[in-house]
DNA sequence: CCCAATTACTTCAAGCCTGAAACTTTATAC
DNA sequence: GTATAAAGTTTCAGGCTTGAAGTAATTGGG
């Protein structure tokens, strides 16, 4: 028997990466349900709505539907939804687009932008607070680790 | 003007953490996403189902509710939704709990148990693929680092 | 020109999720 | 003992999410 054989006997290189993915998935779930917490109780809005008003805030002269769920990798069923309410609310608006009746593009509102710029700045102190834990230098070390799983990732 | 002060106007720290947020959000959501759609094609399943059955494969003696919606961190009503519909494929079964007639125990049944250990097998060779990227003992040592955020993490 | 494929989007059923309210049972205080 | 509070759950409304199916508009051969 190897080496290699035996050390995979006691414990496989896939445990060590599940650890990690256990330990990710609760990190990740336990900041996300704090900032969902602080924008329903600070804003009375949720984490997609903010998601969608963050990518229209980026993208001044508007995105296209299909941009937009593209952008933030959920469905399109999905996005019309959350931008019908953010329409009824006054924070987003959609216009036609010229020379394609079948697409519309959305924009924040003036209203929009004022409210997002307030959420944002508030949301950038929330995950200061919550990731405070680390230097900007870990920070920064961790950001480029998570990059190489997304670049060199899955096959 | 100090430097310090000088530097926040330039970066601050915050920026550093909110891009690792952004990353961290971006690299769990892509994992979870090729889980779900693993589980779904591979098994008619899903993760919320899968990370019950987890939770009561780890406690063969069974869970009351709401040791499982304090397990799993979700609300008490969502557990209800989610248990009813294993119980209804036979994968799980309800039992009376001794001298308390609010409560409930939820275990698995050897059905569910023989199903579980097949999805536990194949979803951690998704794992190892999807962190590929990384060697164990990178993974390990980005584990700690995210256990520090959980630890000493907000006030 | 025409029609088949493609594109942009919406609708829908089903499931997930939360916070709040309701309900039942158990524990506590008086 | 009985009122009251607390504990364990379920129910519910509202919103998020997906994948599939449907509609309408555009494009690209032929």
């Amino acid at each position: 028997m190897t080496a290699i054989a035996k050390r995979t006997e006691r414990e496989p290189d896939s445990k060590a990466r599940l650890r990690l993915w256990l330990k990710l998935l609760k990190v990740s779930r336990g900041i996300e349900a704090d900032l969902r917490e602080n924008l329903r109780v600070e804003f009375a809005s949720t984490l997609p709505r903010f998601d969608v008003m963050s990518a229209l805030s980026r993208h001044g002269d508007g995105l296209k539907m299909s941009e937009l769920s593209g952008l933030l990798k959920v469905s399109n069923g999905n996005v019309t939804g959350i931008v019908e309410r953010l329409v009824e609310e006054g924070f987003v608006l959609r216009e036609a687009v010229p020379g394609d009746r079948r697409a519309s593009r959305v924009r924040l509102t003036r209203k929009g932008a004022e409210e997002f710029a307030r959420q944002a700045s508030e949301h950038e102190n929330w995950v200061d607070q919550l990731l405070g834990a680390l230097s900007p230098d870990e920070a920064a070390e961790m950001t480029e680790q998570l990059d190489r799983i997304l670049t060199e990732g899955p096959a």
